[in-house]
DNA sequence: GTCTATACCCCGATAGAC
DNA sequence: GTCTATCGGGGTATAGAC
């Protein structure tokens, strides 16, 4: 199906990048909810109705971005987790820290996928099973983990997670305590990492890394995994 | 020192007040960010100069909502913990319960304090203190937690938390177990609150509230509160 | 303290010439 | 595909009359 692309289709396609990388420099000056074709177009050089060109619309362009930033962040944690013969609380650690690695590295772009809603936009569909191919290497990893939910109003609200691991190859049994794990884990990495770049720790923690490190290593313990 | 309010002062303070509530009325349509004096002031039926006799820019707007919110949270944190007679374990439930049901209730609020930092504007060190009142609560539960911090670098970096801890009459030893514990269980639960918020759980928890409890019931356990 | 008026910015989106 | 021009909004903040 595929062809040899034309001239027309490259030059587009060349067009298309500029735009969503300087769509995403900006986005790291004012943050996503100020994101503004008129100040991309000014970026580029050209007039902002040719960008028109190319995204139909802001909210467009947003999108667009969370598929790409996404992505990047799923790279990421799968080339963490990589080395699939280390022991499990291992792993999970390498997992942990690709998150808070890159979102450190990329703090505008975590808050794109991962902030405060961006008032008057909501993803399309699209944007979900990227967003969960984050979770596969954890997903992957709490499927180890022994035990049962003794709630049972708990064990039927995780009852997707189920669902969602299965997609990924993961078998999750309804009621398994590896579902409630993954939540629990997942919240934790989460709001160590949105403290951490929201300055909540500055003062309190002379050192954001080691802590980081045993809070990962408890919850490792905490899950049975060492 | 403080004598009768005049009614000239009276008349000031209700503006303020009025103002203060009308910007967050707003900030609860528009974002945090997209927080702006003329809308305010054409929804108080005023020219938007007239905002400014009583608030000096954007930014000192902020930090005064700032200030009313982090106070609105603490007495409710408060107020969640107030019977002291109960076992830790149901304090602690009782705190995350404040919390999560405050950000619920509040979100605008809550991403406003604990969401994705406004671009362009820094919070004043008098927001502070504020902040960390809202902890006070769990950091005196937190004192009963057993145990040492293993890793030094991590046990040097934790050290200022036992002087916060102190600010609230709570005795928390350097290297001691009780600050590690504090920056897990409250990474926890503002996780879990930013993924609920941000509609992450979306497809994947049928119900969040149980599994809330869970989550919680798993911090407390890890913590030897139960 | 409130008003009108103003200076000087910003934005999304479209029409129509080239 | 790119341009200029435009519509129709938005904003911060200040000056000066009342």
């Amino acid at each position: 199906m595929s062809t040899t692309p034309t001239p027309r289709q490259r030059a587009r396609e060349e067009m298309e990048q500029r735009i969503l990388a300087t769509a995403r420099a900006q986005m790291a000056e004012v943050g996503p909810a100020q994101l503004s074709l008129r100040a991309v177009a000014r970026e580029l050089g050209v007039a902002s109705s040719a960008v028109y060109r190319y995204v139909e619309s802001r909210d467009e362009l947003l999108t667009r971005l969370i598929l790409v930033v996404f992505g990047e962040l799923a790279d990421a944690a799968e080339a963490g987790c990589a080395d699939t013969s280390a022991d499990l609380a291992t792993q999970w650690s390498h997992w942990a820290h690709a998150m808070r690695d890159w979102a450190c590295a990329h703090p505008y772009d975590w808050a794109l996928v991962y902030g405060t809603p961006i008032p008057g936009y909501a993803a399309p569909r699209d944007t979900v099973e990227p967003a969960t191919r984050v979770l596969g290497p954890a997903l992957r990893i709490m499927g180890h983990v022994h035990g049962e939910v003794s709630d049972p109003a708990a064990k039927a609200s995780l009852a997707p997670m189920s669902e969602f691991a299965h997609a990924f190859g993961v078998t999750i049994e309804v009621g398994s305590a590896s579902s409630l794990a993954a939540i629990a884990a997942w919240s934790t990495i989460q709001g160590f990492i949105n403290l951490e770049l929201g300055g909540h720790f500055v003062g309190g923690l002379l050192d954001a890394d080691p802590v980081f490190e045993q809070v990962v290593a408890r919850t490792a313990e905490q899950l049975g995994l060492s």
